[in-house]
DNA sequence: CGTTCTATTGAATAACGTCAAGGACGGTGG
DNA sequence: CCACCGTCCTTGACGTTATTCAATAGAACG
């Protein structure tokens, strides 16, 4: 296991310059608020592809939040099968998971080279002190990818191998669109079909058969890497993914 | 749909005085938070079993802790298939899945009569600035819920029905008993098997004779809706439950 | 004591997994 | 430039797991 040792760099960028505030999917904090937010953030670190930043039963003292580059978090049972719980993109608050003096009961793995704010865990609660919105808002982020997951605990349990595709696709998609990954309707998708069957409860191959018919079905295109959907609501319908909803959040 | 018309009591019982603090799985609180707490809590309510708390698509302006009874978090598709999601036990938080302006996105349903302190959601930040270290609890409860679910969405993804029953039987077992439900080692499980297949992602009938083999096998007990396990050990074991794991958590 | 849930079982069918064998592609070294 | 290799993708054949359909038995409840 290719565990990186996790270095903070001296360069910091203010919160308030942060590149990824243009998405309009982050809500504005105001000029204290990024204040703060620059004063709890210590550092930050780049990692290539393929690294692991957490590993199941190690405890961190760090939280973080990805500036770019992909990640998955993932759990294993001892016979090696893996399922990925979600697919971390720039913008994702991570490590909340686990607790000051529990151990992390899952993995996280960059997919490509990643980079990383990261804020010490140890001062939480001074933060929280210090600004109840934005300890509003980290409850509030927990709370959300809790209703993702429901979501995807819906899919694994209820949804056919077929719709679960068609929902994960189109919410992968939409994700990264939001975060400003997409040209001209296209993203760059840098894992493979294992990584999306070991998400999606699959084995490999029928992963593969169920994409091979959905492209055949003109809902889905992934070539080289490059994914893109040809008809992004027919995909949605089929998966029962609501591209309607809001997806407003905040950005720590 | 037996929607519940929510009634404030004013019969409110202080939380120092609350019987479930006694368990020992809840961290103790100091005078100050519990009176904070107290002034947080605005009242009390009692339903029926059957009842439907929060419907997909309504709004909630409260939030909530269960005092005592069973219930169950579910979403559904639209031809009627249902996942559940998780069910809510005697000291559990919930409500915090949804936002003051986004709507729910499952519904909650009681499998027992049942009763609920209730927290207005609009006092949440305030109640955030008052204490941050209960702020923290409400993200650490968040967190936590989070956790659960991570293995939840490991058990559908990746464990057979039979890893996966064991698995789900031996944390509900564990769950019941860390709330004071447990008399000798028998627990209450008032649902049926239909909702155990629902949670668990199978059919009904799959569900019963995996259930058939396991009672076959001396691992469950299941009989007039009284559950134990003759060896608990071999039954987490089957499924991957880590037993061991410490469970200490707060009590709001 | 019927009525209605709930549990149980067998048989037929569909969905998904496993095994096995190639093929496409990019990188690497000669 | 080309042979070689590793990774990922693709496909068919076959086995297993789980679902659906159907029918009955048992409990719970007036």
């Amino acid at each position: 296991m290719n565990l990186v040792a996790q270095f903070a760099v001296e360069y910091k960028v203010p919160c308030d310059k942060c590149p990824l505030r243009d998405c309009s999917v982050f809500r504005p904090l105001s000029d204290g608020e990024l204040d703060l937010l620059s004063d709890f953030k210590i550092g930050e670190f780049k990692v290539e592809g393929g690294a692991t930043l957490f590993a199941e039963g190690v405890r961190s003292d760090q939280l973080f939040t990805v500036l770019q580059g992909w990640a998955f978090r993932y759990k294993t049972l001892e016979d090696g099968r893996r399922q990925i719980i979600n697919f971390i993109l720039p913008g994702d608050f991570i490590g909340l998971q686990s607790t000051l003096d529990a151990e992390m009961e899952h993995s996280v793995e960059t997919l490509t080279a990643a980079s990383f704010c990261t804020f010490p865990r140890k001062r939480l609660t001074d933060f929280f002190a210090r600004s109840p919105r934005l300890a509003f808002d980290v409850t509030w982020l927990a709370a959300r990818e809790e209703r993702v997951l429901d979501e995807h605990l819906l899919s694994l349990g209820r949804r056919t191998a077929r719709e679960r595709a068609a929902y994960y696709l189109a919410h992968l998609f939409v994700r990264a669109e939001e975060v400003g990954l997409a040209v001209e309707g296209r993203v760059r998708f840098p894992f493979t079909q294992q990584h999306l069957a070991d998400a999606l409860g699959l084995s490999l191959v029928h992963t593969n058969k169920i994409l091979r018919r959905l492209t055949y079905d003109q809902l889905v295109e992934w070539e080289h890497g490059l994914f893109r959907s040809p008809n992004l609501a027919g995909l949605a319908e089929l998966g029962g993914f609501d591209l309607e909803a809001r997806r407003e959040r905040p950005l720590l």
